[in-house]
DNA sequence: TGACGTCACTTGTCCTTACGAGTTACGACT
DNA sequence: AGTCGTAACTCGTAAGGACAAGTGACGTCA
């Protein structure tokens, strides 16, 4: 029966007192919130507008609904996962990436060819068009569930160039680099980061819950004349997943191309 | 009178099929959508479930709705602005930020006193309840509008043990890296990126658009004995802006103390 | 005891109706 | 010609009703 009338919309004003009873602790995390007939009792309004200030809050990620069960305090926990950036050689010089080890695929990679997106093509710096070989991996990390989309792409060009690359794309990026290493190229990477709402076929394949933004990382290696050689990306819920990145001062602040 | 009756509940077989005619072209980028009256004769749905069907797409980021005029396409343009995130030196030893340059101050900075967190005492290192020094900043990027929140945060330990540092967190990251260094500490930093939904206060101070999610960078500097010194938080809508890493080989792979 | 059906609870879907509020264009009045 | 009001469109909010579907507990029956 708490009375409200602050600001706006009726809805927002339940929204706001079930989100302040969330923040204030009166509803713990993981606890099961009042269920709909009882929240039009306590506010006085109707079922549309109780489930209008709910869905309100389920899109800012605060609870979680299940069907026949009720509305759950969403545990604002941090992601378990913690993803590494980073590349490193062993003395003999191969590759080794921090977190190589802890994916699992969970189906078979899928290879195809392609071409360059407005979005490949630029981070690439390639037209449009150009032909890419392509593999798509789905990854699991079995300690903590977390799901990504992964994924290779290998110019035509490149892959002419340099003898072992052939057409198999699906080679780990490790063996990959030290094929480009093997060809002459002293590799540098760029790595750009991008969040967005998932696409449905990412919603399903990543298994992410309402209101969970994807991370989305594409990795570029250049090679010696600084042109990118090859692609990398990684798409994951950001629920699940965080990642981390070492730096180091440079030396001097060298200018690179704009992109 | 396109009949639709494929999978599920009819408003998302009504938001399938207007997915599908904005992925196929049919609506293009910045377009008005039909309007909700249209969609109903058109699928012949009642209004309730017309306006579900736009929901849904709405929290996906395809379409932007506006009071009034009707919905539209959203241009699905890739973020205008690239932060790297970058620390550089001067011959002289002096810190250049990459991005020092064109952020504005929206408002004046607001300094105050806390404590870690959970979250900010796991990456400084700290116990909870650890006292610190904060400020807080609202930026502007006036040639993209792009709109970001910063925060830096010194304990006062940190801040007690380094003469210059005194009660200034609203220093430039910058000078406080120069000033550390003067204090004979050797830096290296560690970067944490997590995309999540805004809060309430985020959603206004960024003016961010529906279904954006913010990237929420987190920078900790590194002294000579290996234990943070100083963290830096900078907050932006997804929509606007993107991460820029330059990445070379470590020589050898160094295992780091876990978190 | 075990299996299963029922019932009472939950949220999900869909409809109808009504009015409020922002936007735009047109036309009448000054 | 310029101003302003109104009308007709848009989406936003709120209420009511009805039934479907998932969940869990309880009780009955074999």
């Amino acid at each position: 029966m708490s009375e409200i009338q602050r600001p706006g919309a009726l809805y927002q004003q339940v929204a706001a007192a079930i989100r302040e009873a969330i923040l204030s602790g009166e509803f713990a995390p993981d606890s099961l919130l009042p269920s709909e007939a009882q929240l039009m009792a306590r506010y006085g309004v109707s079922r549309p507008t109780v489930r209008n200030a709910i869905s309100a809050l389920r899109a800012e990620g605060l609870i979680d609904v299940r069907h026949g069960k009720g509305s759950f305090v969403r545990s604002s926990g941090q992601p378990h996962l913690t993803i590494e950036r980073r590349v490193s050689r062993t003395a003999e010089g191969k590759f080794v990436m921090p977190n190589g080890d802890i994916w699992q695929e969970a189906e078979e990679p899928t290879t195809y060819r392609t071409h360059t997106t407005k979005d490949t093509g630029r981070l690439l710096r390639l037209d449009e068009e150009e032909a890419l070989f392509g593999c798509d991996r789905l990854l699991i990390d079995p300690s903590s569930g977390t799901r990504a989309m992964h994924r290779t792409l290998i110019p035509f060009e490149v892959a002419e160039a340099v003898p072992l690359l052939g057409e198999e794309p699906c080679k780990p990026a490790a063996a990959i680099y030290w094929v480009l290493t093997q060809a002459g190229h002293q590799l540098a990477w760029t790595e750009t980061v991008r969040a967005r709402m998932p696409l449905p076929d990412e919603r399903t394949a990543l298994k992410l819950p309402d209101a969970t933004p994807v991370l989305h990382v594409t990795r570029t290696a250049h090679g010696t004349d600084d042109r990118p050689l090859f692609l990398e990306e990684l798409r994951f819920g950001a629920d699940r997943a965080e990642l981390v990145y070492r730096i180091t001062a440079d030396k001097q602040p060298t200018r690179r191309t704009r992109t």
